[in-house]
DNA sequence: GTCTATATACCGATAGAC
DNA sequence: GTCTATCGGTATATAGAC
């Protein structure tokens, strides 16, 4: 038996996301997740040592996946950048939530370590699809190729994911120059 | 005679701006901006009436100038794409702090007044390049070319606002299927 | 116009009973 | 595992002297 119930630590975290989402990070209280759950605020302290520990609980798995996914396309010798476009809308699509939340409160990390790393893996990916030392045009085409594929997943939320997928990778791809994927 | 110095008060909105690009509005306390121009908290109060006040004096202008600016491309017939991609590229660069400011702040702003706005304009723009009812695909299109130039401004810090103009929008019109801007 | 000092409020975190 | 009660810190904002 697990001494901590997984499934009150899964439903804190779950409460955290929605309210998270729905005013901000910062602008939420542990008091309004414990209220949620009708608990009160130290039962959240059986499950989290800090409230810092709890976003990082949240964030946590999508760094730890994204930094994989990210050294295995790196070792890819063959890599199109059609594969790499649809990998990272994929990647982006899947932590959706996490994803927004991190965009609404850029602030929060912004010199933390997470903002040290999602802006080198900006960088690595722009270096992966148009080479290491690549003139401003190059670099301009995968900036918006890769930042449009954020906004697309993070605006049109209401749609069918296959035909977002397509449209956006349509989008993507234009803008790096390539003709329609294949 | 002013009555309150309009010198001091472009003074403190400079020194907001530093320290909010530099730390993020949510974690800039007013006495550390009291503090850089080495006079007191109550000081700052004698020109702005609350916090909020002061913040809202720094993007207002911004968003009455957009505001503004937007009607009159609503009001162009014969509007391009291309016209409108660098009509975009170009406010975004001349508001280039307070873009990165409410960029790594955004949750600040959703929800209140300025958000519902923002959202506003990013959908009239995405109208006026691809007309109102469009499909999914096209709507892509124009959120990618659009978020691409956000991106550009704020990524490219660095670059030369020329050539990083002529860059951003051959890539923002590739993204929408036009060939390079004339 | 600017200061010192303080009122007021909120939040994260902890102590200790049950 | 969850509670009540509280500490400690920090923020906005104000009062009143100069």
């Amino acid at each position: 038996m697990t001494p901590k119930s997984q499934k009150t630590r899964a439903r804190i975290q779950r409460a955290a996301i929605e309210l998270f989402l729905e005013q901000g990070v910062r602008d939420t209280a542990l008091w309004q997740i414990a209220e949620r759950l009708d608990i009160t605020k130290p039962a959240l302290y059986y499950y989290f040592s800090s409230r810092e520990e709890l976003i990082n609980s949240l964030i946590a798995p999508v760094v730890e996946e994204t930094e994989a996914a990210l050294a295995d396309l790196e070792a890819i010798t063959d890599l199109t950048p059609d594969r790499l476009l649809a990998w990272y809308f994929d990647i982006n699509i899947k932590h959706r939530d996490i994803n927004l939340l991190v965009l609404r409160d850029l602030s929060l990390f912004t010199g933390s370590d997470l903002g040290q790393r999602v802006a080198g893996w900006r960088r690595r990916l722009v270096d992966l699809l148009v080479g290491t030392d690549a003139d401003l045009s190059a670099q301009a085409k995968a900036v918006i190729a890769l930042g449009g594929i954020s906004d697309c997943v993070v605006m049109f939320t209401d749609a069918d994911a296959e035909r977002l997928r397509t449209a956006t990778l349509a989008g993507a791809a234009g803008a790096m120059g390539l003709g329609p994927v294949g």
